[in-house]
DNA sequence: CTAAGCTGTCATGAT
DNA sequence: ACATCATGACAGCTT
């Protein structure tokens, strides 16, 4: 017994490491990159140890079977007790969206974390199978970290295409064992992989024991998970409860204590598996190809479902607040029930994706090559020699609880797609085409501006620099207006945008001081004239029409004048008559500059003139009404030269508002592009963005996932076996606890959990 | 000579 | 009721 619970301990211990991991984020990248190969191999899963049938077999190698937990791994005593130590600075550990926004925002180094990834889950056992997955990944991911933006969207999607080109069937075969909902068919496959590797020790086929195990699960079934270890047959059942106390125990103490001999287990195991990236090299080459052209797609669109899922997965929380059982959790856990939506939750929708792609179908499979191909398919080709069962056993395990969607990539939840690939394209169709779109054109903003994620923030900030650098020629537009002279009114076009208030609010303030320049400039003509050639131009003009101003000689023209636009005719021949030929036949540069003037000035000046109107145009036009009228009062005035006044007001001010008018259109219809472009910028930093999350948690998901079938594959039953991922699954409690628990029953909650958010959203 | 743009003006409605 | 403003529509002028 006692040895049992050592090894309960440990597969606890572990696990609730894993947990943490997962909850916390830990640095795996460390782990992998630093130097400690052993616990790198298992994660990257070239070494038997990552799969449990490796795991095992490393085992007898080293010790035997019954061999004593303690003697086992004292040399990854270290290992544990760091990660241990990580495990307990979390409370708890809690999968749901919260730690994975974690995640999120503390995104760990590409580099490390992608090499983790693609093999993670998938890739372990081969050597061969782990080179050709591992290879292509470490191999773009170490470029990734430090090339531009275009290489991570390359290595999002470029992976994809050409593993999925490679499948063979029984990559496909593993993806489709792999999906999480289709749990049968994922068990036929483990089955069969299970018995061709490992001789099919534990594993029954489907019908078999499984349907025993369902067949009790379903007594079990239980909205009480205590009943559960009744239903797990003999040691499975100790097995469960067991756990269970040692969850308590974990809990309530998390000591190393009796612990100890575990972690240093944990530290052989590391050390047993080997290097990550074998072939590295090889596999960039033969996917470099494949990557440079239509990765980004693929990926923006994995990232864009994979984006999606987790909307829906914080919904989905919202939604299931209450707290569940352990067992019978799959309800509340927040896992679980995102796992139930399947369909429209991320899960479903990586795994539609993920089928789309192995289907070779259309472009939305083209789309996911990116994540699929680098994960999935490499794990699944490495998988299927080696760990059927595990693989299999993962994704059950993890489709119960709705991590197999967080863990898994699509490939992996592969089988998922022929039953909700379907449903996906429906919820999702519109998005995705939309989606598809954006991402493409955020794509060829960041191939045109080539930047990295890393570079994001730098992008961002070139971005405002270039909105400046539009500013400035919104500016241009602006001061050229101002420089026209109008008193713009652009207060209204200037509220309109923060960003335009800078420019609009110079030109404002100077178009207030200034007014219209043109008004302005012929004002002070006009008062030069007044101060000095007023009288001469005025009779000048008068010669023409002469005679007596105040006389009617001048009112026909006048009224002519008067009229709208016929006046202008008129008074401009009577100008054009009368003016030349005096000035600029004989007269020298004072004919000239009169003639000059002349031309400066307006027709309403000219009239003005001609009726010998006392006072400035811009004075009429400019002085408030009460000055205007007192100036009125001041002098006795024609009804004519009266009316010409009110006309030169009124055209003047006219004059000035249609200035002001066209002004504030064209400020408008400039601030609307400026804004437009703001749009844009904005539009492509939150793909940009989006692309960063998507990736983000991609990685996240693979951590999780090869965290997983580390801490399982180090779980040991009271004989000091390891569990057989096809018949024993790990499963989140909503509290945070970890347990586990028999195939069936897992995949039982996984069903449940599938059929309630469907109810729910019809 | 024509087309396009700019500007001034008018008519009209709103303030 | 009046003054002013805003704006569409026109027409003339300039390029």
């Amino acid at each position: 017994m006692l040895s049992l619970k050592k090894y309960l301990t440990e597969g606890l211990l572990q696990f609730t490491i894993l947990l943490s991991l997962i909850g916390v984020r830990v640095d795996v990248d460390t782990y992998l990159t630093s130097q400690l190969p052993p616990l790198r191999e298992i994660i990257l899963g070239p070494s038997s140890a990552y799969t449990q049938t490796q795991f095992h077999n490393l085992r007898n190698t080293l010790d035997g079977y019954g061999i004593h937990p303690k003697s086992i791994d004292l040399d990854n005593y270290f290992t544990a007790r760091r990660l241990l130590s990580q495990v307990r600075a979390l409370d708890r550990f809690q999968v749901p969206t919260t730690e994975v926004n974690a995640w999120l925002v503390h995104r760990d180094p590409e580099g490390s974390v992608s090499g983790s990834q693609p093999n993670s889950g998938l890739a372990l056992e081969s050597s061969s199978g782990l080179q050709d997955v591992t290879g292509p990944d470490n191999g773009v991911r170490e470029s990734e970290t430090e090339q531009g933006f275009g290489e991570d969207l390359e290595d999002l999607g470029a992976v994809a295409p050409p593993v999925s080109g490679d499948l063979t069937k029984e990559d496909i075969d593993l993806g489709a064992g792999r999906e999480v909902f289709d749990y049968s068919h994922r068990q036929k496959e483990q089955d069969v992989d299970k018995n061709l590797r490992d001789g099919g020790e534990q594993e029954d086929t489907w019908a078999g024991e499984g349907a025993e195990a369902l067949a009790r699960n379903l007594l079990v079934d239980g909205e009480t998970g205590e009943s559960f270890p009744a239903q797990v047959p003999g040691g499975e059942d100790q097995t469960a409860l067991s756990l269970e106390e040692c969850l308590r125990l974990l809990e309530a103490t998390c000591p190393f204590g009796e612990n100890a001999e575990f972690p240093a287990e944990v530290a052989s195991i590391t050390e047993a598996v080997p290097s990550e990236s074998e072939s590295p090299a090889l596999q960039n080459s033969l996917l470099s190809p494949l990557l440079t052209g239509t990765e980004s797609p693929f990926d923006l669109e994995q990232q864009w479902q994979d984006l999606m899922s987790i909307m829906e997965m914080q919904a989905m929380e919202v939604n299931t607040s209450t707290s569940e059982v352990l067992y019978n959790a799959p309800p509340g856990d927040p896992l679980s029930t995102n796992y139930s939506l399947a369909p429209n939750t991320p899960i479903n929708q990586n795994v539609s994706l993920h089928q789309a792609s192995l289907g070779g179908c259309s472009q939305d499979f083209s789309l996911f090559s990116p994540e699929v191909e680098s994960l999935p398919v490499a794990g699944s080709s490495t998988l299927l020699p080696l760990v059927p069962s595990n693989s299999t056993s993962l994704n059950s395990t993890f489709g119960s609880t709705n991590l197999a969607g967080l863990f898994f990539p699509p490939q992996l939840n592969g089988t998922a797609n022929d039953t909700a690939g379907p449903e996906l394209p429906d919820p999702l169709g519109g998005l995705l085409d939309e989606a598809m779109l954006d991402e493409i054109s955020l794509m060829d903003l960041a191939i045109e501006e080539g930047f990295n994620p890393v570079q994001a923030s730098q992008l961002e900030e070139e971005f405002d620099s270039d909105s400046g650098l539009s500013l400035d020629s919104s500016h241009s537009p602006s001061s050229l207006s101002s420089s026209e002279g109008s008193s713009s009114s652009s207060s209204s076009s200037s509220s309109s945008s923060a960003s335009s208030s800078a420019s609009s609010s110079s030109s404002f303030s100077e178009e207030g001081a200034v007014g219209y320049s043109s008004d302005s400039e012929t004002l002070d003509l006009e008062e030069a004239e007044g101060a000095v050639g007023y009288q001469p131009e005025y009779s000048k003009f008068c010669r023409m029409s002469y005679q007596d101003p105040s006389q009617l000689s001048c009112l026909p023209y006048l009224e002519h004048v008067g009229h709208n636009h016929t006046y202008n005719m008129a008074p401009s021949a009577l100008d054009s008559a009368d003016l030349p030929p005096p000035t600029t036949l004989k007269k020298g540069s004072k004919e000239k500059q009169a003639d000059f003037l002349d031309k400066q000035m307006s027709r309403d000046e000219h009239r003005a003139r001609a009726m010998k109107i006392p006072f400035t145009n811009d004075k009429i036009i400019n002085l408030p009404v009460e000055e205007f009228n007192e100036l009125l009062s001041k002098y006795q005035l024609s009804e004519a030269q009266l009316s010409l006044i009110r006309d030169i007001r009124r055209r003047g001010k006219n004059k000035m508002a249609a200035q002001n008018c066209r002004k504030r259109k064209l400020d408008t219809i400039l601030n609307l592009e400026r804004d437009v472009e703001d749009l844009q910028r904005d539009k492509a930093r939150l793909l940009r963005e989006k692309v960063e999350f998507l990736r983000s948690l991609r990685q996240m998901k693979q951590k999780v996932q090869s965290l997983y079938q580390e801490v399982f594959g180090r779980l040991r039953d009271e004989n000091g076996r390891p569990y057989s991922p096809s018949q024993y699954a790990l499963q989140y409690a909503g509290d945070g606890s970890v347990l586990l628990i028999p195939r069936t029953m897992a995949d039982q909650q996984a069903r449940r959990q599938e059929r309630k958010p469907k109810d729910r959203r019809k």
